[in-house]
DNA sequence: GTCTATAATTCGATAGAC
DNA sequence: GTCTATCGAATTATAGAC
């Protein structure tokens, strides 16, 4: 895939300095990430990325755009609301982890306040709707997204990020199953 | 031996910078803690913290020690234990969170490696041990901890850290209740 | 369009006066 | 024991040559 450099023309290194600056700022979060390391897996010079980005803030906002594609909960079971979520977010991290800008800002965020927000705005905008799909109060939907955020982002962060061992060895039919329930009580079950 | 206590005119000084160090790395995480910040807050200057610790890693392994203090599974009715354990972390980060080694830990576990490997230690040597208490086979009281760790660690990253709205401002009572019925799922639930 | 050179900061760490 | 002064390295960001 990049075995071959391309003739740099202006959107070839422009494509490749976002691609760069994902995987690194993924890997590193956002302080520890560094416009030269971006610069030199990209294979170009660092003064490149301030021509195109501005500044390593704007960079980071071109680089981390979540979307996280959830599905619609009304073409989905009800029952199987919680499985179907689990398995959408575990699919998404088998391809390349280090190229998925939710790890990125969730990796970012426990340090990075501009980070912290956007997840924020993250879940308020592509999360609490699948709640409220399901729950005619918007108080009771907005704790049950929040529910929701707790386990899903706690098995992003012990899986992809901290690696604990019997999380990061699981197998995902398994965590669809046990992790899913959770998920499924928390947007359907009593509370 | 540690308990032996050499007195020093200069514990004052050290405490003072221990509780600055703790502080300013639960707040900003290990890479964007400074030396002279926590100084600074300590009153005191730069170079003392480095006479009297050596380095930033040392400083910050002296400051981070973690004792999670998890009641005895034993003397714990099987039926809360989930309960039992939420309650005790909310109970834990009631008081000042900016104080709370494992916030620190969390905080900082995403983007440094050393602390990554020391919150995996805290997880093995502390919460691993509950699990088997109440579940005899080693592997799945290993999975058991795993998912437990996903549900506890997502709490505290999303109260604690990410200040979630809905999971930020919800009472104590209504998560103990709600997560901890996840959390005795986990631990005594079938797999 | 790309790169060289460097400015301006900031940081961890050291040496030495008092 | 505490502080002043500073070093050397690393960083973001800018200016300008080719």
């Amino acid at each position: 895939m990049t075995s071959t450099p391309p003739p740099r023309r202006s959107d070839a290194t422009r494509a490749e300095i976002l691609r760069a600056a994902r995987a690194r700022f993924a890997a590193d979060g956002y302080q520890r990430a560094t416009i030269r390391a971006i610069a030199a897996d990209a294979g170009i010079d660092p003064s490149m990325v301030m021509r195109y980005y501005g500044n390593k803030t704007q960079l980071f906002a071109a680089a981390v755009d979540v979307h996280l594609h959830l599905p619609d909960a009304a073409g989905i079971p009800r029952d199987k609301l919680g499985e179907t979520l689990v398995a959408h977010f575990l699919k998404r991290w088998e391809g390349d982890p280090t190229d998925d800008a939710l790890l990125t800002l969730l990796r970012s965020a426990a340090t990075d306040d501009d980070a912290a927000s956007r997840l924020r705005e993250i879940f308020a905008a592509q999360v609490a709707p699948v709640a409220l799909a399901v729950c005619p109060d918007p108080a009771e939907a907005a704790l049950r997204a929040g529910l929701v955020a707790t386990q899903m982002l706690g098995l992003a962060f012990c899986r992809q990020i901290l690696r604990l061992p019997p999380v990061a060895a699981a197998t995902p039919d398994l965590l669809v199953v046990h992790v899913g329930a959770t998920v499924q009580r928390y947007l359907t079950g009593r509370l």
